[in-house]
DNA sequence: TCTGGGGTCCTAGGACCC
DNA sequence: TCTGGGGTCCTAGGACCC
């Protein structure tokens, strides 16, 4: 048995904390870059505002609609988020944080009313944390999550399920007669695993609801799609495929990319992106105490302007052995070799790959190494860093304040960081 | 003028090697 | 006349998730 727990419109649910004015605002927050809309309060959706929807067609197309729009604040996020986790992991023995604002709670062996209990829980959430949350309970990963979607339907959009499922949905509770008047009321883009493409083949073979689905054959959901869909039909039918996970294993790749505020022509900016994000990599790797074997640069123009010549390239280099230095000159070398002068470019980013665990690296005869160990300077720049702030040391090709403004991205519209900041806590006037 | 970032998994073609 | 098969690596792209 499997519980489903999400934060309402998180970001916004955030900002609102802190932003009481807010509240009953149509508020969105923009992802980096302030390129597009990632959060919506339910006022903004109601105007209109789509999910990814650009920043810039908003302003026209709803320009005097009164959206309070905001740069996303994710010290913020990640800050509340680690807080209603831990009060969500009240609910049930084993947990898994699933993404920012979801966790799902192994419910096996919980005694008693599981529905009341996820009711205190969601209360418990609201209270000591702030954050309006919606909980569904299924025997499988894909029906709880699910459930969860029919709790926030049946709160927000009045007619599409019974409103007592609103709030915290228990599939698992309910006859079977209910559970398939449920399914039969939700579309198949709301099934977990079924995309935008997938729905549109969906449709084409006449099925219409999560209940034509739950009721396919597996196997002709494995020969005719996939066996990934195939676990989807069975955990449809409550036949559990996807187990909980609680210790998620290592990444096996970490990325670090950016959109540019504006484009960029020369290789010495790229090249200064191309560093910070190695840098960003590799701190990421040491957290998680692994080496990358290889890395992989790209750099792209804007596929949205047509007009212009269009060009993206990405090169795998190979590290002579593996390594988290933050200095690693390898991207800056892969850059020069995929860079053509005279593009706009829009985008890049670099990928660490072939990531194993750093305990396991045989030391080696350092006869003709150019850069020596410098691990204890590693672990002393995220000391420092830790300590002072991010970026307080820095590698210097990375560009410093004046001169990095030509690629660094926009965020014009950010709110405080009111937990992790000691100078942007919020003083209350008695 | 202005269109995100970070993941996983899968597929496919070409180069290269034996 | 008749021109293999299997493997790896690299690049590229698509589908899905948040």
């Amino acid at each position: 048995m499997f519980a489903l727990i999400d934060g309402h419109n998180f970001y916004v649910s955030c900002e609102r904390l802190f932003r009481p004015s807010l509240i009953g605002v149509p508020v969105i927050v923009l992802s980096n870059n302030d390129g597009c809309a990632i959060a919506r309060s339910e006022e903004a959706k109601r105007l209109g505002v789509t999910k990814g929807m650009p920043w810039f067609q908003i302003r026209k197309e709803l320009g005097n609609a009164g959206i309070v729009a905001l740069s996303a604040n994710f010290s913020l996020y990640g800050d509340l988020s680690n807080r209603m986790m831990s009060v969500a992991a009240g609910l049930g023995p084993t947990q898994e944080l699933y993404s920012i604002d979801e966790s799902f709670i192994g419910l096996d062996g919980m005694p008693g009313d599981l529905t009341t209990r996820a009711d205190h829980v969601r209360h418990r959430i609201r209270q000591w944390v702030g954050i309006p949350c919606g909980i569904g309970i299924g025997t499988t990963k894909t029906l709880a999550k699910l459930a969860n979607h029919v709790a926030k339907a049946a709160d927000r959009k009045p007619g599409s399920y019974p409103p007592e499922l609103a709030h915290v949905c228990n599939l698992a509770a309910m006859s079977d007669d209910a559970r398939r008047a449920v399914l039969a009321a939700t579309p198949l883009d709301e099934i977990w695993g079924v995309g935008r493409r997938l729905s549109e083949q969906l449709r084409d073979a006449g099925l219409a609801t999560a209940l034509d689905v739950a009721c396919m054959d597996p196997s002709v959901a494995r020969s005719r799609w996939s066996v990934v869909f195939e676990r989807t039909v069975r955990e449809l039918q409550g036949i559990s495929c996807i187990a909980l996970d609680d210790a998620p294993a290592p990444r096996k790749e970490i990325a670090s990319t950016r959109s540019f505020g504006h484009p960029v022509q020369t290789e010495h900016a790229l090249a200064q992106a191309v560093t910070e994000f190695v840098s960003r990599g590799a701190e990421k790797l040491r957290r998680q105490e692994s080496l990358a074997g290889r890395l992989m640069v790209f750099i792209h123009t804007s596929p949205f302007r047509r007009g212009e010549p269009q060009y993206s390239r990405s090169i795998t280099v190979p590290l002579r052995r593996p390594t988290s230095d933050t200095g690693h000159r390898a991207a800056v070398h892969g850059l020069h070799l995929i860079f053509r002068p005279g593009l706009n470019f829009a985008k890049a980013g670099v990928h660490l790959v072939d990531l194993q665990p750093a305990g396991v690296l045989q030391t080696e005869l350092d006869l003709d190494d150019d850069e020596g160990d410098r691990s204890s300077l590693m672990l002393a720049m995220d000391k420092i860093n830790a300590k002072h702030g991010k970026k307080s040391v820095f590698i210097a090709s990375a560009g410093t304040s004046e001169r990095r403004r030509e690629w660094e991205m926009r965020q014009d519209l950010r709110t405080p960081l009111y937990t992790t900041r000691l100078c942007d806590i919020p003083i209350a006037n008695a």
